[in-house]
DNA sequence: ATTTTAAATATGTAGCATCATAATAATACA
DNA sequence: TGTATTATTATGATGCTACATATTTAAAAT
């Protein structure tokens, strides 16, 4: 059993875990109290409640007040995906960036943009398409909807040179962002742009942000055929 | 501003996270100490650092010793994905869930599967192929190989009454979990199980699952067209 | 027997104190 | 001038105490 190198709670989480893992504590069962654990560790009540808040965050355990702690029975597989921007993401696989914008258009958004706006009636918006590739070969096609109601300064900004995406992250924090990925065959017009044949399978991802209620982008971004989406590894 | 009716360290994560979003802190500035915001809001310094502690884990500041608190430049898209089991995915959308085992058979594994186990020999498994229904409509084919290595005791388990994926996660956690996803064309044979058109457009989603450094097992869902994987929305 | 009320109890929150640790800044030294 | 050493300092961890709050369990009232 390795000592405590890192820090205590940690630790103790590991413990924990391990029992669950172990099927000392097996889905479903109730587990001691924090304080006879804490008892048993030789440590502060608070300390076990860090390793199990821990857990819990992690959906390994559910934790009621009096109730007390239970393993999750059918826990869920839990991971975090981190949806770079996509210089970023072309940057760190290693290849060379570049950014074409495709379109530039004003227009009001039409029905299916503004149901993802959850709105009734139609925001003046702007239309971008633009092309993101990696050492030239196209690699993400992206058909953004800016709200100019909520950003309405982004019409000053040279979308040739920064590319939507960057300069909002940069200066238009979202509070809430809905995502959804699926996959799609793409249309001639799609892998004109895409430089691959017509019907090809391709993974999209559709995001819309928002501050507080006002719907700032919907973006629908087609990834290259064969584009692996790879959230981070979960657990201990 | 709302006052404190949930707890002061979510208000105070609040409070904080605001003026990010409406740019009083901007992307690389650096926070005040924790002990002044303390001061500030007139809490203990443990209060603020349970905020901080809270918006650094969703990516939203970056905390160093000594060097402090800054706001995150460029910042994820952080979302976290829970994936249930194929059953209550199923049922949490209102359908009735069949189950059906296609192919039980054990071999063993091929050199992709091998690799996908981090492995250089060729390990025993057992190869299952079945399907999820949904209100009697495929819903998931799954592909799956479980290590018999590792996971000796399924070889007694009735796998035509009760799905892998299910026992497996009853009976055996894991303590890593890998996952890929991706979009892909499916081939003649999937389209049948599916009862669907060959070549359309399908999520896959891939997952190799591990306790401590052995491989249990792993499954290739192939998901019904459309089918939209949803991440939780994310932030505050 | 059924509903209401009241205790008991496990986790949640919060404040305070203290030491640990990592990273920077300042200083001394070669 | 460049390098090694030593303060300084902001966050991290841990322990304690006290009180809050949600739930269950038990008792009491109807």
């Amino acid at each position: 059993m390795k000592t405590t190198r890192k820090s205590r709670w940690k630790d103790i989480r590991n413990q924990i875990n391990k029992r669950i893992l172990n099927q000392t504590y097996r889905p479903g069962d109730k587990l001691p109290r924090d304080e006879d654990i804490a008892n048993e560790f030789d440590c502060a009540r608070s300390t076990v409640q860090r390793a199990m808040r821990s857990l819990a965050d992690e959906g390994m355990l559910q934790r009621k007040r009096k109730g007390g702690t239970t393993v999750t029975t059918d826990p869920f597989t839990r991971t975090t995906l981190d949806i770079p921007i996509t210089r970023r993401d072309i940057e760190s696989r290693g290849h060379r960036y570049h950014y074409h914008l495709i379109h530039n258009s004003q227009e009001r958004a039409p029905a299916k943009i503004a149901a993802c706006f959850k709105q009734t009636h139609s925001e003046p918006c702007l239309k971008l398409e633009s092309l993101h590739l990696a050492d030239g070969r196209p690699y993400v096609y992206e058909r953004r909807w800016i709200s100019l109601t909520t950003v309405p300064e982004i019409q000053n900004v040279d979308l040739s040179e920064i590319s939507a995406n960057e300069w909002l992250v940069r200066n238009r924090p979202f509070s809430r962002c809905d995502v959804q990925i699926h996959a799609s065959i793409c249309t001639e017009k799609e892998a004109e742009y895409m430089g691959i044949t017509a019907n090809t399978a391709v993974l999209i991802l559709e995001r819309t942000t928002w501050i507080s209620e006002s719907p700032i982008t919907h973006v629908r971004a087609l990834h290259e055929p064969g584009y692996r989406l790879i959230p981070n590894g979960s657990m201990s």
